[in-house]
DNA sequence: GCGATGCCGTTGTATTTACAACGAAAAAGG
DNA sequence: CCTTTTTCGTTGTAAATACAACGGCATCGC
């Protein structure tokens, strides 16, 4: 197996696997290769859940088909990331979505249940391995968790509010730069990028920060009386 | 130590370890007993992340504190579940969050580091610990993206579809029940109860649906013509 | 039986938001 | 340097929502 496109550093879930040790590790996991061109189906709904994805390169949308036949992007999957891990993790009988190439692409298939067997010792990477797959749902958990905290604010202001602030105890710092561009941001939050552009200048205006691009500057103390319609208590 | 409390039936940690063997594992993990009063604070902000808690009884909320000094709750531990363990399995360096005794309880502290370190075989419980673990990761994960997938939905009437579609497939049915009163719901999804409470009847008179109580009957075929101001497609 | 309480649906109003359209500024590309 | 494209802020309007208040209805305790 050709391991120049597994460079362990690339691939969070091999972090600290060193590359001469990833043919040994793979081999112990019996992961397999696939290619897939763009449109493809890679996981179809219904299909077991046994299998962890690992994109080598390309992309994939992970897609819900709902009640009505609807289909729903859920995900994007990048290369180096993982798809279907929480469903495999989870031990979900079957997949309760599909996942298509958005391009040509190369997945690394693992097989959950030799992931988290104990291997006799032959190979020490299984620990590391294992625990790289928490680390993963676990920060994936704590990002979730932000958004919602985030979105479930009832207007915009607050919603602004309760991201920046966020960032800001982040950067540790009430001067920071955000990852984001307005509509990128608008996507995020689920606001409307005009409404939140808007409500940005009004909150420039009535002094709870400066901004300059993606560059915000928090004014210290000023988020709680001017809120809006319910302060941070 | 008492292990009376720690049925592991009740305990998804301990999900499939025999009550006999409890006492040999809880050992292994050198995991410690603590008990609360209520207000007591049980972790504090800004403290290293090294111990995952488990919560044997009582209860206790997770606290932020945000930018401003102000207190938000942001999520709740109940007895049998887990606290802090994102946060530790994720290697965060300190918690960002504090959690406050709501009530008068006892927590069993596991050492993550013990936990994850192959154990000589010695232990053959490790293993089911971790995959426990990882379960409870992935499985909170999917319960965030689906809220996810709700809340995201800009009006009311489409967060209470892609919920309520949710749940039709999740039990099979078009017919079903769901484990919210109403103001529960709302709360869930993010929106005021009155104005859900408002919504709920004119999809009931658009024929998209009907309901008694916490029990909903979905029309079939419905949801993609009278869904709103942008349909499932 | 009776009042107290909690849950739910309804109504009216003020607020907030989405939406569409436009122009300025910035960025990209030749 | 100029053109093309993208990003962003602004405005006006229509739509959706929050909010507050109320009444019906069931449950509960006395």
């Amino acid at each position: 197996m050709k391991t120049d496109e597994l460079l362990p550093g690339g691939i969070p879930l091999f972090r600290g696997v060193s590359p001469g040790d990833m043919p040994g590790l793979l081999r112990c996991l019996g992961a397999r290769r696939q290619s897939f061109r763009e449109q493809e189906i890679i996981l179809l709904a219904g299909q077991p859940a046994r299998f962890v994805g690992v994109m080598l390169s390309g992309a994939a949308q992970v897609v819900r088909e709902d009640f009505a036949g609807g289909r729903n992007i859920i995900a994007e999957v990048t290369a180096g990331n993982l798809f279907a891990e929480s469903y495999v993790c989870s031990r979900a009988e079957s997949l309760p979505v599909s996942v298509v190439a958005a391009a040509d692409c190369k997945v690394l298939w693992i097989d959950y249940a030799r992931a988290i067997a104990p291997c006799s010792g032959a190979c020490p990477f299984h620990a590391r391995l294992v625990e790289n797959m928490m680390r993963i749902l676990a920060s994936k958990n704590l990002l979730l968790s932000r958004k919602i905290e985030h979105i479930s604010r009832r207007t915009t202001r607050e919603k602004l509010l309760s991201y920046l602030t966020d960032e800001a105890s982040a950067h540790g710092s009430n001067e920071f730069g955000i990852p984001f561009s307005r509509q990128e941001l608008a996507d995020y939050l689920c606001v409307d990028r005009s409404a939140m552009s808007g409500e940005l200048g009004r909150m420039r205006d009535d002094g709870l920060l400066r901004f300059h691009g993606s560059r915000f500057v928090l004014t210290p103390g000023a988020a709680r009386e001017k809120a809006g319609r319910n302060g941070a208590g």
